[in-house]
DNA sequence: TTAAAGGTTCATTTGAAATGAATATATTAA
DNA sequence: TTAATATATTCATTTCAAATGAACCTTTAA
């Protein structure tokens, strides 16, 4: 009963594009992978399934990267989870190719668990991306200063007004 | 995202040894194993830990078995699954000894899965293992008749009622 | 004393998930 | 046109929990 390494890292990617978003370079899969201690490659897969389901739009090259396809409040974990999930056979008797169970048709252990897993999404549906980055500490001060290492840093306002400060270089 | 066999496994016991408790004689490993087409050797284990948690009397020795130690009624499915379940972990930020996520702490994904397993569970609450074993078919009617092959066949009566008309045998 | 039952231990297999390595393709900037 | 940076693809390999199997021990009723 547990989800898989693919689902949490899906949705640990789509949490850094998501505290991205501000920032004007995007997020890239190398930067994430630094970042969550994982291989590029493996990654790599992650994002394009991402990529395929919509959810990231990716675009190569020098000054390319990740960007969320929609606004982080109308990504919704239940959808993620629902297509990053790959097995929800909660027991033998979901599967019909495979299953053998004689109870089959007799018992009601399949629907109780069809009922459970609908209330378990339910749940998820109720939170989106935007819940998920939200800072944890109080609402009030506004502005986000602390540092969340698995996140992008917010540093473009400090740098930006450090570049001011320093004297407008071009870039 | 799937309950491991072996809890599968586990509520077959308690569902055949709940359809036995009518029945003179105790269920047997081996007639649930045959019944399921599962080893032996593998069905004593989870039998051996269903007793372990004080939802099976077994007896050794010839004319021996499995019999619930309380009614069918009263063994809520929840907490079948909760005990016979080994691993909660929805994701790696729920193992305090191995997690690595650098989020931790600053993401809510933890509260939502947490939240979310609740309601998993809670269902599973509201069911017993009577519900499982009742004959899904219309309750008007009273006795069940037909034959379901995970189950003990519900022959006693017939059995009794030859031995009856057989003119009383001894046993 | 034998047959039928549960009980224990140890080794092995299996399969999905996870990972890694190598390489191809695209894009931008100098 | 080249170098650098980034995504994209393919194939092989590793890992680990779960599942299984085999052999043998213990208890009890007939």
């Amino acid at each position: 009963m547990r989800l898989t390494n693919w689902t949490d890292y899906s949705l640990r990617v789509l949490m850094y594009c998501a505290a991205s978003e501000q920032r004007e370079q995007p997020a890239t899969i190398g930067e994430i992978a630094e970042a969550h201690g994982i291989s590029r490659s493996h990654l790599t897969k992650i994002v394009m399934t991402l990529s395929g389901l919509g959810l990231l739009e990716t675009t190569r090259g020098r000054g390319g990267g990740l960007r969320l396809l929609k606004p982080a409040h109308t990504i919704v974990l239940g959808e993620v989870v629902r297509q990053t999930e790959s097995d929800f056979t909660l027991v033998e008797c979901f599967d019909a190719e495979h299953n053998t169970c004689r109870l089959d048709g007799h018992c009601r252990l399949k629907g109780a668990l069809r009922e459970a897993m609908d209330r378990y999404l339910e749940v998820l549906d109720g939170v989106t991306l935007a819940d998920l980055v939200a800072p944890a500490a109080s609402t009030r001060g506004g502005q986000r200063v602390h540092f969340v290492p698995g996140l992008p840093r917010p540093l473009d306002v400090a740098v930006r007004r450090s570049r001011v400060s320093a004297g407008g270089e071009s870039r």
